[in-house]
DNA sequence: CTACAATTTAAAGCGCACTTTAAGTCAAGG
DNA sequence: CCTTGACTTAAAGTGCGCTTTAAATTGTAG
């Protein structure tokens, strides 16, 4: 059997030592073994690390990640019921977010084609904050 | 002449007062006048403000508004020399911003077709970290 | 005059995702 | 034997953008 030390596994997860003890206290480990006091991670602890990284880069913070693994483990709901949910909550602030970057995007491109020697009279400053997409 | 205190100018601007005095110590707003040790603000506080909001909204961080406001008062340079360059920057960064949130929405919607029954043994979830834009 | 609302300051607190520090334990190698 | 390096813990620190707290002071209305 491979039992990984925890500098193993940080190696070939990409993070830290101290991430991975983080991620244990989190709850988005499970508490692995110990020999003679220092963790022995089984191999199923790297893809479960994927997971994670992969739901970070979704856009999920830790703790929705920490429900949505036990959302996976969890009985008496399918298997992804709980993580559809969440994804499909995500998705919508997802495409806030690209609505949002693109609004930033504009407003940038707009600043670049701006010739104002001041911010307080510049008119596309004082106009923007009444065009932004988030009115009533 | 108007003279705003910083509960007025609060309300006019949307902000709370603590976050005016924030701004005040983190040099984004010049110390205004006092009146018996009270905050009596020119009325060209409520533009900056709005710049200042207005370049959150396009992604800066408030040390990078403090210089680009700066920028717009410096001798020496075109008064948006500095503002163009920081821009640019700044529209690159969301544009890897927005490309990011692309691939968080894409991976969602993939993750919502997908069956897999655990995270651990899921091939999308395997594969995804391969398949990102940030590679070599 | 009194009560109340607005203001002042310095300092601490918050949420997130970690990182860093300090002090200690342990096994293997020269 | 002794050093080196990986590991352990709890606690504190980081960066960002504020907010909250506490205690004091001032201006205004009734």
């Amino acid at each position: 059997m491979e039992k990984l030390a925890i500098g193993e596994v940080a190696r070939r997860a990409g993070v830290r030592t101290s991430t991975l003890r983080y991620y244990e206290e989190a709850g988005l480990l499970e508490a692995p073994d110990r020999v003679n006091g220092r963790r022995r991670y089984g191999p199923s602890v790297l893809p479960r690390l994927r997971a994670i990284q992969v739901a970070q880069r979704a856009g999920f913070t830790l703790s929705e990640i920490r429900v949505l693994l036990q959302g996976f483990a969890e009985e008496g709901t399918t298997a992804s019921a709980r993580w559809r949910e969440l994804a499909q909550r995500k998705l919508v602030e997802v495409e806030e977010l690209i609505a949002r970057a693109r609004g930033m995007k504009r407003l940038l491109e707009e600043g670049l084609r701006c010739n104002c020697l001041t911010p307080e009279q510049c008119t596309l400053l004082a106009g923007a904050l009444g065009e932004g997409a988030d009115g009533p």
